[in-house]
DNA sequence: GCTTGACTTAGAGTTAACTGTAAGTCGTAC
DNA sequence: GTACGACTTACAGTTAACTCTAAGTCAAGC
């Protein structure tokens, strides 16, 4: 059994908007989209799963013209599964960095919520506020 | 001793480039920038303090709209300091929240990358390759 | 006193990633 | 057979966050 999906369908499935879908067409992100005879596009399971690539690239920051490097060699065939596979790898790192970098940035807020904390209490009991750089 | 940076070494200092910093100064986020005889800016040890804070923001995808609403309310004085740390705190919500999605992403994209993987390995060896729906 | 370099402003231009509009086509329900 | 709703395209508009240009000011060194 075949399930397919209509550009309204995909769009709610991978919550975004039919704008959007057209967009990634338009731009070379999705590449194998059949039509109907009306011309309307049709999304299989295994464009979905593309989708979700795609998604997820997009999500973790990779820009469009990148993503679309990816789906090109997708189309080109399995002599690039080494590219495809070094630009995951590389882009794995990439997303680690992030992490750490979230990671940072969450002890620098968590550092400033402390002082909000104490500088709140003060306030509330009428004391002196303690000055921000001294923390 | 007071330590002052004029505005290409506050860049320097903060990873920016000067265009960034006056950007950041016309729409409001760096409040108490003092000036020279000559109207060049003045960055103390305190605004590299809020600018880290402003940058941390940022860089955890704050809009600089509401940004600058935090620096508006530290202008406001002591009655804020409730506001901003509820904001603070919210946006700690937000941060942890994008800590999950980058998980979330960085598990599709192992189970994409061993895909790639194993199909590397089978190209390699001459083998045929496994379809990517059934992973 | 003139050049140089670092700064200033106002405002225009750029980029990425959408987001929306207008005009038109197609297939089904009445 | 016509109205309706879901789709199509081409293309224009929007948004956020810069990024740059042009014209000008100022202080220090020769």
């Amino acid at each position: 059994m075949i399930v397919e999906y209509s550009i309204t369908q995909a769009a709610k499935k991978m919550q975004l908007i039919t704008y959007t879908l057209r967009y990634y067409d338009r731009e070379g992100l999705l590449p194998s989209i059949s039509r109907t005879k009306a011309g309307n596009r049709v999304f299989t399971e295994a464009d979905l799963d593309m989708l979700s690539v795609v998604c997820c690239l997009k999500n973790t920051g990779m820009p469009i013209k990148e993503i679309k490097q990816f789906t090109d060699w997708q189309n080109e065939g399995d002599h690039t599964l080494h590219a495809r596979h070094n630009m995951l790898l590389k882009h794995k790192e990439d997303v680690l960095k992030q992490m750490e970098d979230l990671k940072e940035n969450l002890r620098l807020l968590d550092h400033k919520l402390d002082y909000y904390h104490n500088a709140c209490h003060a306030y509330d009991a009428g004391l002196p506020i303690p000055s921000c750089c001294e923390t």
